[in-house]
DNA sequence: CAAATCCGTGCGAGATTTTCGCAAAGAATC
DNA sequence: GATTCTTTGCGAAAATCTCGCACGGATTTG
């Protein structure tokens, strides 16, 4: 906790410095559950309330805890089936990946998109209620000309 | 909003019954973002403060928020290498699956693992500092007869 | 069709939690 | 060792959440 000061803003952008051993406490705890209060906070870190607080705030401020989400059980939506696609492009333009990018995080089927080293190009998680709907998905979006192959792959079950 | 009761315990197991609009905008609004308040809530939904978080109280309770996570920012944790492992194993077991999959919950590295249908049977999302814990990461954990074959994909970029 | 019942609402008091100022203490710098 | 910088704990004030209550609309009952 000496030389905290964990961001400092230098020439217009942030800089991360350290967080100590409380810090790291402080985001496993939350990382896990965010609603636990200050003295529960507290309990578990050996700091006071107002300590544990103030280090948490400060880790919000900047940007170490990007933000703060809900985890609604993917049953409520009725979005039942997952399912991964491996995505292989042609290799014509390589400005195209930015643009896919930007179109799959518009996508709310899309969950999550990973660009990735190797012989596909993109990962991606899809969820949807049903293979209809997974189908029209695949149909919209996968027979372009400037995509090569696809590989989906049906989701059984997760962890995490 | 009629017949809510959206839970209803029936022979010792929870049961969904439907949520209406109201419960959807409020899920929407917190899995964006969920430390907003009673008072946030109220403005964008259109409920007065109490009934908003009478609503996410039950949400929570009835566990179609499953939980509230803060979301770290994983350069913090220095673990600033991301890999999709497509993992194919041996046939010989299917009580293997099982095992495998609690030893991945055990992990970690592991922040994610789905067990999948087609050529693969599992992709897990690994999260490391570098090569050198990659590697011996794979070594402790991939190198065992029962798995047939494994492809690393190093994600580049991510999205969501 | 009215009465009874169920369920959710808004209001507002009370409880809990968070924020913030302040004095004091530990570490770094000189 | 003095000065400066940073964080701590305490406690008051502010913000937020929880809960009881009376009310009203919708469904069910008689």
């Amino acid at each position: 906790m000496f030389i905290r000061r964990m961001l400092q803003r230098r020439l217009g952008y942030w800089t991360l410095a350290e967080l100590d051993k409380f810090d790291y406490r402080l985001l496993e705890l939350l990382q896990e559950n965010s609603r636990l209060t200050g003295n529960e906070l507290s309990a578990k870190v050996g700091l006071s309330s107002a300590a544990c607080l103030r280090r948490v705030q400060r880790l919000r401020e900047t940007g170490v805890i990007e933000r703060d989400v809900a985890i609604v059980s993917p049953k409520v939506f009725g979005k039942k089936m997952m399912v991964i696609v491996l995505l292989t492009m042609e290799r014509d333009r390589p400005d195209r990946y930015m643009l896919m990018r930007e179109e799959f995080g518009r996508m709310p089927e899309v969950v999550q998109c990973h660009h990735v080293t190797g012989a596909h190009d993109f990962v991606l998680r899809i969820q949807v209620s049903d293979m209809e709907e997974y189908s029209a998905f695949v149909d919209r979006v996968f027979h372009e000309p400037y995509i090569k192959r696809y590989e989906s792959l049906a989701v059984l079950g997760s962890l995490k």
